[in-house]
RNA sequence: GCUUCGGUAGCUCAGUCUGGUAGAGCGUUACAUUGGUAAUGUAAAGGUCACGGGUUCAGAUCCCGUUCGAAGCUCCA
């Protein structure tokens, strides 16, 4: 028996004349609809039985109670099957089918007629599958029709392992996870799949508490908007990536957002992964909106007369955005979105050993990007992936990159290369609720320079494909605000203050004059204080000085000056660190000097609301 | 995408079970208050109870559908 069975909207057919002598005998030839329905196409073949109908209900049975659907339509459907059984086995086996499935709504088109039809297929995954149902199958094939890739994936076979630092590999079961928790978390979430939590993540009622960003009810699931602070915080943090990577030797370009999925190079490509792209019709093109920036960067590279000698030559580029439609329920906060911002570096390498070493020097890159924005080692950990293959010819070099982490590691090895890659390792951050996601990542991908025409000229004048690295040393940037806002929640809940890193912040310095007529200096004073490169704001409302530094302190201000008669008439300042919640006398320099000493090496940009708060609207409470 | 839960004033939430005049705090506005390091006082304005349909004399409340969010499943190039 073969089965294609799809989980459709709606269903409508109408039967059109009687193909067979022996067709059932109906009385309402009438266009017949059906809503929320499993249509199972069957063909009964020659040899199949009672039991054979049995098993496939069953099966039936099953997967519509996982993908929670009740009611089914069985639908007769000869041109499955060159090997038909006769068509009274056929109705026997039909009806019988029917009958064993009475805990559910089913009902069947009629046998042996010529119909019409007309059917809305659902999207899911699970939608659309294929089943073949013989008497000696003692198993059940139950084979999912979608991409190439969605059915590899199922199918890649993989040994999960923990690596130590001294290069020793553990089984996960036999591993002592008492001094590593979260490695435990991330090593069982990968594995093992077990999860559970039932609270939404602190981070989302932060984003909009601190007027960071926001769900835009007006755009697609999973696309944010980002309110000044939001901004100034995300942008702050895209040139400091962009810097570090220019530093590494990345030369930053840009390169369109949407792309022609017909184009060669983007077929065969398609084709390795799920359909989880936007797509846009235009003037018959077929146009899909990038999910990294890959594409172009390969596209632009193919254009290079290369060199061994310019190896490694490396490209990078800040995709705003990047795009992956997930699929709705998978989208949290900033965690999970539809439309991202990736820092994405490709670097071209002549031969594996360039690859090796150039992975190291980006490792180093990534740990250290991490770092400086204010995500501690503590804070994620790392999994390693590789094929079995890669694994026996570099042993050295996955150990070198376990020792420089210098922890235990989760360790992933395929035994057989399915992805474009032959290793991949990522950052993992764990979050308040236990659910990891991966911040930095690199790749070793040995299939896109052949897919996309990447050449270079070696020592022998002979013609090669370059190895290419696909780094992203901080992932995305939204999910490192993200991990920011988790950290800062985690702060909260042990009981100490939650605050950005200084540089970070969208005030720095707030200044509160006393009375009225301490404004006029308090406006020379922030002044002097912005010319250094300080965001400073004034709040001069007329709230009790109380309620104002309060306020302060609740949108996480570090530096509070509170501006009196005292103030005036001394050289020093009066300074509130929130740090520490005391007052403390320094001369202006020493304040700057303590300023400047936290904010050094980072990118600086001006107070992105009103400098008054007399003149801000408010966003949140 | 599936299952479950939720959407009431700008924000946080009560009211829904048991249908009958829509509530509080914060914020906003006005007036008074000129303050010394985490909430000054008084008053006022502010609601299509997410949207659409149904049941009912009557719907925020009950039913159906849609939408947005969350959790779980699944997934994450």
């Amino acid at each position: 028996m073969r089965i294609l069975q799809l989980h459709c909207d709606s269903i409508e057919y109408t039967p059109t004349k009687k193909e067979i002598k022996i067709a059932e005998d109906i009385e309402n030839t009438e266009l017949q609809r059906l809503e929320e329905v499993v249509v199972a196409f069957v063909a009964i073949e020659d040899g199949d039985d009672s039991s054979v109908a049995q098993d496939a209900i069953s099966q039936i049975k099953n997967s519509m109670e996982k993908i929670g659907c009740k009611k089914l339509l069985l639908y007769p459907y000869a041109h499955l099957s060159s090997n038909l059984a006769k068509p009274s086995t056929a109705m026997t086996l039909l009806s019988e089918m029917e009958t064993n499935a009475s805990e559910l709504e089913v009902s069947h088109s009629p046998f042996g007629w010529t119909k019409s039809y007309k059917i809305q297929v659902k999207g899911h995954p699970l939608a659309e599958s294929s089943k073949v149902v013989t008497k000696d199958s003692t198993d059940s094939k139950d084979e999912e029709i979608t991409s190439e890739a969605l059915k590899g994936e199922s199918k890649i076979r993989s040994y999960w392992k923990i690596m130590s630092p001294d290069g020793t590999m553990t089984n996960i079961a036999d591993f002592d996870f008492s001094n590593h928790k979260n490695l435990e978390i991330l090593a069982k979430y990968e594995s093992a799949k077990q999860r559970s939590v039932d609270e939404p993540p602190p981070h989302v009622a932060l984003m909009k508490k601190m007027a960071i960003a926001d769900y835009e009810p007006a755009s697609d699931s999973g696309n944010m908007r980002f309110y000044p602070n939001g901004r100034l915080i995300k942008s702050l943090i895209e040139r400091y990536v962009t810097d570090r990577v220019k530093d590494y030797g990345g030369y930053e370009v840009e390169t369109p957002i949407m792309y022609d999925s017909e184009h060669p190079s983007m077929v065969s490509y398609f084709n390795r992964f799920p359909a989880r792209q936007y797509n846009i019709d235009s003037e018959g093109k077929k146009l899909f909106l990038r999910f990294a920036a890959c594409f172009g960067q390969f596209l632009m590279a193919n254009q290079y007369q290369m060199s061994y000698k310019n190896l490694p030559y490396k490209l990078y580029e800040l995709t705003r955005y990047s795009f992956r439609r997930e699929q709705s329920g998978e989208l949290v906060g900033l965690r999970r979105l539809r439309a991202f911002t990736m820092p994405d570096c490709h670097a071209f390498c002549k031969d594996m050993d360039q690859a090796v070493d150039e992975i190291m020097l980006r490792f180093e890159l990534s740990q250290s990007v991490l770092h400086e924005l204010g995500i501690d080692e503590s804070d994620y950990d790392m999994a390693i992936r590789f094929t079995e293959d890669f694994y026996n010819e570099n042993k050295s070099a996955i150990k070198e990159l376990v020792k420089k982490q210098g922890r235990p590691v989760l360790v992933e090895m395929w035994k057989e290369k399915f992805f474009y890659f032959v290793l991949k390792w990522e950052f993992n951050f764990i979050d308040n609720l236990g659910k990891a996601s991966a911040l930095s990542t690199d790749q070793i991908d040995v299939e896109n320079a052949d897919r996309y025409g990447i050449e270079f000229v070696d020592e022998n004048n002979n013609k090669q494909h370059p190895i290419i690295l696909h780094n992203s040393p901080s992932g995305a940037i939204e999910r490192i605000i993200y991990a920011l806002l988790e950290k800062a929640a985690k702060d909260s809940k042990e009981g100490k203050k939650p605050q950005f890193p200084l540089w970070l912040a969208p005030t720095q310095v707030r200044v509160i004059p006393l009375k009225e007529e301490f404004n006029d200096f308090c406006e020379s004073l922030t002044d002097k204080i912005s010319v250094n490169n300080v965001r400073v704001d004034i709040d001069d409302r007329n709230e009790s000085i109380g309620k104002r530094i309060r306020e302060a302190e609740k949108e996480w201000i570090r530096y509070i000056l509170v501006i009196g008669e005292k103030e005036v008439n001394s050289e020093n300042l009066n300074i509130r660190d929130r740090k520490t919640g005391d007052v403390k006398e320094l001369s202006f320099g020493d304040f700057l000097n303590e300023i400047n000493k936290q904010t050094k090496g980072k990118p600086f940009t001006g107070l992105n609301l009103p400098k008054h708060l007399s003149k801000r609207p408010q966003l949140m409470v």
